[in-house]
Formats: C-alpha cells, structure tokens, sequence
DNA sequence: AAGACGAAAGTGGTTGA
DNA sequence: TCAACAACTTTCGTCTT
C-alpha cells in the first residue's frame, strides 16, 4: 500500500477557485477547488474528481449592447470578430414611403438611397465575419454540449482563426472545421477527448474530423503534442465510478509501461484501458473488460491484447 | 449465465518506394 | 500513386467462474 502515492491536485494557478458550499463524498473535506482549466471539481484533500464535464456557465460570446460589450472581458482577439448582428439587424426597405405610406421627400430619398448602398456594401464584405459567426456559434454549442471549460473553447476559437488566415475554409466544412479546432485544443491543454466523442456531438463523421484535424495540423504550425494515456485516466476512472487508488496505480503502471517502451504506437484509449483494467484488480475494485472498453470506447479485444501486454511486461518487472 | 479468452478475417490509415 | 504493413475492430466459438 505504501508504494501508492496518492497523488493531488493542488491550487496551482487562478484557473483554480475554491468552491465552499461542496463536501467531498469520499473523506468529507471541504477543500474542494473548482478546476475550470480541466473542467473538473476536486477535492483537494483525496483527489477525488467530484464532478466533470461541467457546463460552461459564463457569458456568451456575442454582445448586442456597449453595456454588454464591456462584460465580455474573458475573451481576447476573437471578440472583434464575434460582435456582428447575425443577420438580425434592420434592413431598410426598397420602397421609398415613410411608415404612414406616404412618399418621401426627394432630400430623404437620396439620404435613404445612400443608406441602402452602404449596408448593401457592409453586408457583402462581411461574409468572412459570417463565417466566424456561424463558426463560434457551433463551437459554443458543441464545446458547453461537451462540457469543456471556457479557457480550452478560446483556444479553440483562436485556433479556428488561424484556419481561417490560412484559407482552410475552402475545402473543409464550418462544423468539422470547428470540430478539430476543439479537438486541437483539448490536445493542446491535456486534456484530451477522443475523436469519437467529439464526432459525435459535432454532426460529421469521424473520418471527416481526422481529416480536417490533419489538415489543421499541418496548415496551421503548431505543437500538438501526443495524448498520452495518462491523461485519460482520471476522466475514464471517474466514469467507471473508480476511486483514487486505482487511477493512482494505474497511472504508475503506465509510467512504468512507458519506461519500457511497449507504450509507442498503441492506441493511448486502448492502453489506458487496460491499465485501469489491471489496476482495478489489483485494488480489488474489479471492473468487466466489457464495462471498460466501453467507456474507453474501443472494444474488449483491445483491452485484452493492451492487458496481456503490461502483464507480460508486469512479470519481467516483479521477477527482478 | 456472464465474463474472459483467442483465432481469423476485415477495415481504415500510414509509410516508403 | 500504390502496395505493404501495423493497429484495431468484428465476429464467433470455447473455456472459466
């Protein structure tokens, strides 16, 4: 049991707040932080993640008021881009009558004429805006449907404006567009979900979004760096209704696995599966291959072939 | 009866000529 | 551009608890 580090979050940055109506259901404490970088709450006492997928409850993207306009203070650059009426605003008729019906006079006449012509010509230079407007749109849609945290929804914006620049629209679609943006970004923060979860959510296929994603990658130059399994365990365990300990174990297993080098090349779902599999065992908290490989969304097959792997691996290590 | 195991064939993506 | 290839999935029969 000693070799079981427990391991805790700890307040590290201001993405972290304390939230003190919440008592931790494992050991009762009530310092409990509020993650919204990961999305999570956690007890900051045992680790226990008490709640994910929290739904993103800050304001919205767009604004139609100056009032409004000075709230929106946690966004940056993409802002300037997301203030636009979405087609809602008033178009001025072509009939020349005032609202009694009455015709005009010929010097308001030609002040509407030229009324007309400038929100014709601001409304055809602005299909890129609409672009980034149906596109934010989505993004919000699909990331609060997801429950990702607001700061990994602006990365993905920001992202998204760069596939923009770099004229990306062309030959991929808003919706898978918007989806790998958010797909890079929860890469980028760590915090992956797979391209399942997001294909689903999102209305394209997942072959559209591995495709689109590769396209960004390598379009936009920037470091995603690989998910490592580790950094689905605590969402799987949690899922799987696991505590502390397993996820705790199962995260050392694969450090360990990595050591060894049978991680490279695996499907890091897959191999997070089988480490929390074993480790399940191991902390006599057993769950089904089946339970498993459903939540980590690949098959039992996998699970097992990922399981007599670190085993296999698991043995060499114990006999030396 | 449910879970675990493994073989065999099929699928979609990557790689290197 | 195409073929070889590795990883994963699907399917299904058998064994174990």
């Amino acid at each position: 049991m000693s070799d079981i580090e427990i391991e805790r979050r700890t307040k590290t940055n201001e993405d972290i707040s304390f939230c003190r109506e919440i008592r931790c259901n494992e050991c009762g404490s009530l310092n409990v932080v509020c993650d919204d970088t990961r999305g999570e709450i956690i007890c900051n006492d045992c680790g226990l993640v008490i709640e994910e997928h929290m739904v993103d409850t800050g304001p919205e993207w767009r604004s139609y008021t100056a009032e409004e306009r000075k709230k929106r203070d946690r966004v940056g650059s993409p802002m300037n881009y997301s203030i636009h009426d979405k087609g809602l605003s008033t178009i001025i008729g072509p009939e020349n009558r005032d609202s009694y019906g009455n015709n005009l006079a010929p010097r308001r006449r030609a002040e509407i004429y030229r009324l007309r012509k400038w929100q014709r010509r601001t409304r055809t230079h602005s299909s890129r805006d609409r672009n980034l407007i149906q596109a934010l749109s989505e993004l919000d849609r699909l990331a609060s449907q997801m429950g990702i945290p607001k700061s990994i929804k602006e990365e993905a914006a920001i992202i998204y404006r760069k596939a923009l620049e770099k004229k990306m629209s062309r030959s991929t679609s808003i919706e898978s567009l918007v989806a790998a943006s958010l797909y890079a970004a929860c890469r980028i923060r760590q915090i992956p979900r797979t391209l399942d979860e997001i294909a689903e959510k999102s209305h394209i296929s997942k072959k559209q979004l591995g495709q689109a994603f590769r396209l960004l990658a390598r379009r936009v130059n920037m470091s995603i760096p690989l998910s490592t399994p580790i950094d689905f365990i605590p969402r799987f365990a949690n899922d799987l209704g696991l505590s502390v300990s397993v996820s705790s174990r199962a995260k050392k297993l694969l450090k360990k696995a990595k050591e060894a080098g049978i991680t490279a090349g695996k499907d890091p779902t897959g191999m997070a599966a089988a480490a929390l599999y074993i480790a399940g065992i191991l902390e006599d908290e057993r769950r089904t291959q089946r339970e498993i490989a459903r939540v980590a969304r690949v098959t039992e097959v996998t699970v097992r072939n990922r399981y007599k792997e670190l085993v296999k691996y698991l043995q060499i290590a114990v006999a030396t």
